[in-house]
DNA sequence: CCTCCACACGAACGACTGTTCGTATGCCAA
DNA sequence: TTGGCATACGAACAGTCGTTCGTGTGGAGG
């Protein structure tokens, strides 16, 4: 089955065609890149005209700022969920890190492209802003792999550059999967856990 | 020590300004992508005039197309080369293997966020002459999986997903790699090992 | 000497860029 | 009714884009 998610994601903000301008700028520069998508490319794909867009943001780089936000939020609040809902032990609450990263990359894997791929074009405060905010969803990872390091769980040497290397691993799903795959969308996310424990040198996870 | 290699990516190819012009169109589009760079920077870079750029290539992204033709060829390259070199066991050949990699993201970083971040700009014979290209790499780091699944010295199930994570996690090296870093080039390209083997389930290699 | 060819340049073209301006509509509060 | 505010539009601006054109130089081969 495997189908592609078709949940927009921004939802409606309550402030006229806000919503539709922002998941609009997702699907351009998502197809296009920051600077090969227009301006006018997100107008049309929002149903409004080129002007009307600085009514809700003051430029195109701010329009991408805003779109990180809205994607690095919902990531980070989905992890939060998985990893408060696990058990107590750093394996458990890996594992439902990892389900959860994916599911997020199966689910908005536009979002995840262009975060990835679009952030180097901020600069000033909105670089800094998702630079913090992308720390935290590292700090997540980090701190299981210390806690699992600590209970002898995990075995891999240099608990930080380990977490970095997970997720670095999580991020580039987005870059190769495609919804028609081999691997249905729990399947991948049960592959990915085990490659994940299996990088930390978790003893008892395979 | 860590210092950054300053060597071209490409040497003199016989041609008047034509290595200058790839390694300014390396370096313009690594600093602000496909797109954000013009033709006047690549000209600006490499000491010549504008116009002067279509006496060597006929479109901007034929010239993309050449400096990720040249990178791979490197790439490619070392890893036969690291590859021939190593043992007969798959261990020792998948160490050599992404010891090679790694040693080719620290040498040639730019290069290497080049590739991963501008291929999808190119479109028609160019980007299906490098799509071929590429999976000569990522065919190297499958038949090794293969191999060691076969004998046992890798316990993963999947090899040839297994392979593909694998050189996800190399790829996302480039992106994060800073020269100043912590770890060495010999010590950053060991842990990389250390985690692919861990990853592919090897239980001797650690 | 002459011709050819590789290499080099400045100027220009039409298209497209992000952004601003002036204006209009309709709704809510006073 | 009045005023203000959020939302919306078309037209226009100044600048930049990739690419082409015409021309020029200098060395190699006949």
């Amino acid at each position: 089955m495997n189908a592609r998610s078709t949940v927009s994601l921004v939802g409606d903000t309550g402030r006229g065609n806000e919503a539709a301008i922002l998941n609009a700028a997702l699907e351009a520069f998502g197809a296009k890149g920051f600077h090969g998508a227009s301006m006018r490319d997100v107008a049309r794909g929002a149903g409004t005209s080129l002007s009307n867009l600085y009514n809700y943001f003051p430029s195109k780089s701010r329009l991408l700022a805003e779109v990180l936000r809205h994607a690095n939020d919902e990531l980070v609040t989905r992890l939060h969920v998985a990893v408060d809902e696990a058990g107590d032990d750093a394996v458990s609450r890996m594992r439902e890190a990892v389900r959860a990263y994916v599911r997020f990359v199966v689910d908005h894997q536009l979002a995840m492209v262009v975060s990835t791929n679009e952030v180097r074009y901020l600069d000033g405060e909105d670089r800094e802003r998702l630079v913090v905010d992308r720390d935290a969803t590292q700090a997540v990872f980090e701190q299981i792999v210390a806690q699992g390091a600590a209970s002898g769980e995990f075995r891999t040497p240099h608990p930080a550059d380990a977490a970095r290397t997970v997720l670095s691993g999580l991020a580039g799903v987005a870059q190769w999967y495609r919804p028609d795959g081999r691997l249905s969308r729990g399947q991948l996310a049960e592959q990915q856990a085990r490659y994940a424990l299996a990088l930390l040198e978790s003893p008892l996870a395979h």
